[in-house]
DNA sequence: CAGATTTATATAGCTTACTATATATTGTTG
DNA sequence: CAACAATATATAGTAAGCTATATAAATCTG
């Protein structure tokens, strides 16, 4: 039996995965976040304060996973954890000023290694792309 | 400035490496081996005795992260470090009969999940993917 | 409403990435 | 050929993913 990586998805898969997480490694650097810590940043940039069991939904990720993240986040002055007024369990969480503030500066730097990673494809091998891997996400959830 | 996570490239990439790699986990552990130690194993599979520089130049991973994850390939019983026959400074891995055994399952658990994933794809769709993914890879090189 | 179940979060332990650094051997060069 | 540079591997420490388990609060149920 014979089995080629450089055509396997799943092999590809995860090389250009770890391809894009250096790359926004070093772009964002700077700013003083890691690259595991964007998703939970766009999540609250886009609507601050929620919580943990909200991220966790949004961003497909284990609620372990979520609250160690949260953690680093918190020891990094990017985010508090607040009591939910009425469900003594759950916590809620806030940007801080410094998350706040390095909002564009993380947008560009995503946008950025995105830009550079397609720009040997055409618009619409882009948006091909983009379509393919929207549909294999919904492919597994399906599995 | 806005950022839709559901059409970022990094984002997704990111969503679908995870997905892929926790079902190769489920169907490959029956055998006593996971994920982190597929891409090795395809390699030695391929060619038996290579040294741990030939395996980082091939899979594209830090050296540092290729000699832990021979740690616990030989912990496993899945390889063994043999001296190089004129280099003092090389080892040559060797796979065990337990390696090779598992060979055939290993490689029908990977294309199991890879089926799987691109089931909702066209044979020329997955083509179109599968050759974006190596465009995407030659260009991060680049860069 | 007391006891059992469910839910939200936290923690322990493992894997697999990374960078930085150490060590030993080989190769080069004045 | 001795000193220096380069190379092959190993180790320490961190991040970010996972499963399994613990804990406390909320909810459900007889």
């Amino acid at each position: 039996m014979e089995f080629d990586h450089n055509t396997s998805a799943g092999y590809l898969i995860n090389h250009v995965a770890r391809l894009f997480f250096e790359g926004l490694r070093k772009r964002i650097e700077p700013f003083g976040i890691v690259p595991g810590q964007f998703p939970a940043l766009l999540a609250l940039w886009q609507k601050d304060g929620q919580t943990q069991k909200e991220l966790v939904e949004k961003l497909d990720i284990e609620q372990a996973t979520m609250a160690n993240t949260l953690n680093r986040m918190e020891r990094d002055g990017l985010i508090l954890r607040k009591d939910h007024p009425t469900d003594g369990r759950a916590k809620i969480i806030w940007l801080t000023p410094k998350a706040n503030s390095i909002r564009d500066d993380a947008y560009r730097a995503a946008s950025t290694v995105n830009e550079m990673a397609l720009s040997d494809l055409s618009p619409d091998e882009r948006k091909q792309f983009i379509d393919t891997m929207q549909r294999v996400i919904r492919t597994f959830h399906k599995d």
